[in-house]
DNA sequence: CCATTCGTTTGATCTGCGTCAAAGCGCACT
DNA sequence: AGTGCGCTTTGACGCAGATCAAACGAATGG
């Protein structure tokens, strides 16, 4: 949880109001005023970022790496409740506390706001709140896409939608209309099950399956390779188009 | 779809920004200004209030009733994704279509305020869209919550824990600290169905176990007793108070 | 009054996934 | 190289909930 000096001034563009890509309508002074509020985090694999009801006194995004959001029931029971990529937003504007546990799966680095002044900020800009908006609907649609899949989804349909979620951050065009994508996966087969109401040895079974019927191939632990992004699709069950077009 | 006269004047304290209840920072102007563009609509059980992908020119909150918003797959597997009870808000400011079908499930009431309208209203005065970004949240972590039922309860938690919502909505404290609870479910076995990710049969199977084993007592078709409310809590599997305390 | 319809209940059977158990990998230490 | 540890894979078996099927009750309408 130590401060990183090296990143203290890097222009990231994942930063919670996107203030680069997006904002582009904020005035000179306001990203000034966001740069000197701003400050960087870094987690290592397994650390938790803070605690169902810990106060949380900044907001964040995420610029490298990988969190969760996860709920548990006494009796030991887990749910993901979100996925942590780069450029999401963790931390709500008027809330004391974290509603869920935050740990990061990978090594992390979040680009931090103190959440006093930006609350003051977002009470005075009305860009930053209304992107904040934005990304809080964004998020929701995000949660009722996966109420689908927690719902109504196979096994194999609920792996092939996880790793739909990673294949397409990395789309590659191959030849003959075929798109195929190579990645590292984020999550081990636990978190994947937490996050897909499955058992890990569901996972392991479904992810073995997939292979089998060449719909995927594994590169060592962590690699997994699309052949045909849209055959990994059409076995999610996903009418849309993933939003590649949007 | 028609207008209903009667309703015209009515002071809605369910209205979107809920001005009477919450908005009292509002300005009298401002609260002129959202009387202004205000209508009501009315629609019977069943009727579609907008399908997925249709143009929504207006948002919205429910004053009485009761709506769902689903999802469905090419195949027909259908998942409730959310439940717009009295108070709860539907339209998203800045995004065209609808993203879900939303259905009246009982007739029902909505108060409607155009959009366009009522996005300069946002852009505007930063009540509102606070008041929005807060509601928001609160359906994200309404939906999150209910990731956790689909993915990991079982049916009679699953259904414990649908009752606890509506039970929730309408507590009487009764004698000997036991709180005891009477309503009317607005859904079909059916569409608790599809919100809980289960089969009506498998809905109605575990209402019967729920009554012979004395949490709840079935008066007619629609109306549902609960004697004991933390009972029903304690069957939902719910670590929480269920937010009576906050 | 009966017939129709729509929602609900209940039963019998099947199956996808969970559970329990054991073995197979890398990979980091010593 | 050898040992231990964390993660993954695979197998055998059982069960919660799906599926298929039938009957029931209440409301509606001729």
């Amino acid at each position: 949880m130590q401060m990183t000096p090296d990143l203290a001034k890097q222009d990231c563009s994942a930063c919670p109001i996107r203030h680069r890509a997006v904002c582009a309508r904020c005035e000179p002074d306001e990203l000034t005023r966001l740069e000197e509020i701003k400050f960087y985090r870094t987690y290592e694999a397994g650390q938790p970022v803070a605690w169902a009801g810990d106060k949380m006194d900044f907001v964040a995004s995420v610029v490298s790496g990988a969190a969760t959001l996860t709920q548990t029931m006494e009796d030991g029971r887990r749910q993901m409740v979100g996925l942590l990529l780069p450029s999401d937003f963790v931390g709500r504007p008027g809330r004391s506390g974290a509603s869920y546990d935050v740990v990061a799966v990978t090594d992390l680095v979040m680009c931090c706001f103190r959440k006093v002044p930006f609350e003051q900020m977002m009470a005075t800009t009305p860009h930053v709140a209304e992107r904040l908006l934005e990304m809080t609907l964004d998020e929701l649609d995000a949660a009722r896409e996966w109420m689908l899949v927690l719902g109504r989804k196979t096994a194999r349909e609920k792996i092939a939608s996880l790793l739909s979620i990673f294949a397409r951050r990395d789309v590659l065009v191959g030849a003959a209309h075929t798109r195929s994508v190579e990645f590292d996966l984020p999550l081990t087969r636990e978190a994947m099950a937490d996050y897909l109401g499955l058992t890990l040895e569901t996972v392991s079974r479904q992810m073995s399956a997939l292979k089998r019927d060449g719909v995927i191939t594994l590169k060592g632990k962590r690699g997994v390779l699309v052949p045909d992004l849209d055959l990994l699709m059409e076995e999610a069950g996903d009418d849309s188009d993933g939003g590649m077009l949007s």
